[in-house]
DNA sequence: GCCCAACTTTAACGTAACGTCAAAGTTTGT
DNA sequence: ACAAACTTTGACGTTACGTTAAAGTTGGGC
């Protein structure tokens, strides 16, 4: 298998280690997220088990997704040399701040998931319906009321949607 | 204001009709998704209310966030000459399929605010600690069970942290 | 008819986090 | 010493626009 002199690793070992690839570490390594301990004679990278807890804490917190710029913020306070308290705290605020930006994503996936419900209704009632698009709105759909009748204009004439909302 | 020959509007009026910018409209129509009615005798491109409904409906297809090839997809469904109801019943398709992913996202993010509580919990308890990283685990984070640990390696030695599940 | 403000045109670079070649050099095992 | 497997740097592609920039067009007022 791939050797490498005193316990340390090429990229390839350190990124399945990790569970990654060879190109982000590569990347990780441009955006000054992490960085090799040495090289070989002919320019290979070569990374300690330190290295190797550096990017899975990376990785960790990718999962939360925090961004690259941010993570790079979040990693380099460990090396301010502070108590474990003065970090923690930091690093709650990042985090606490991470979790209210999830919270809204939920919201807005919610919000999302509720348009597409009501769409898809609506657009059920428009099922049993045989006229074509040049032919506007048909009988059925005329008798339907306002919110129902939100998502015609998709398929009729658009010189009619004017008066309707356009929810789709 | 803006005046355009046979009640059709340059790209500004379009757009804040819409409620968009021209830069998106012109992207639009690069992707294919719309095309100006004509252009004046200077270039400009001149729109029509049609061409404002099928905007109009694109940028709703979008607030469900369809990547804008498949918007593409389902809007040229329209021009099938299909009746409404073979239609609804492709457009369904793509709605359930959509809604699919949708609850996916929820579900994704839910784990994610999952994850960021936990962490948050354990981070906590580092709080009262007093010691820097070089000087290892503090004695109140080597009581700790692991679970709460794990968040520890974060803030102390990574030489320490090999044994430990690394969650951040 | 002229002028100017407001609008529009095309072109092109920037974004975030890598994926995916490509061509050339390095390690390693046999 | 040779080949397979690995690594190197470099560079373009991705998505949906935002943001200048330089130059041309419109429309209204005088």
């Amino acid at each position: 298998m791939s050797k490498c002199k005193d316990g340390l690793m090429h990229i390839g070992k350190l990124a399945k280690e990790a569970g990654t690839t060879t190109r982000t570490v590569r990347y990780y390594e441009e955006m000054g997220l992490i960085c090799p301990e040495c090289r070989s004679s002919g320019g290979f990278r070569c990374y300690s088990q330190e290295q190797l807890t550096r990017l899975r804490m990376i990785l960790s917190l990718k999962e939360m997704e925090f961004d690259l710029e941010h993570i790079k913020v979040i990693i380099d306070k460990r090396e301010q040399n502070k108590t474990a308290g003065e970090l923690a705290h930091d690093i709650l605020e990042d985090l606490n701040e991470r979790l209210e930006e999830v919270e809204e994503q939920i919201a807005h996936y919610k919000h999302i998931r509720k348009t597409l419900t009501q769409t898809i209704a609506s657009i059920c009632a428009c099922l049993p319906c045989d006229l074509r698009v040049e032919e506007r709105l048909c009988p059925a759909c005329q008798t339907l009321n306002q919110p129902t009748c939100q998502s015609v204009p998709f398929f009729h004439s658009p010189s009619t949607a004017e008066t309707l909302e356009l929810k789709l």
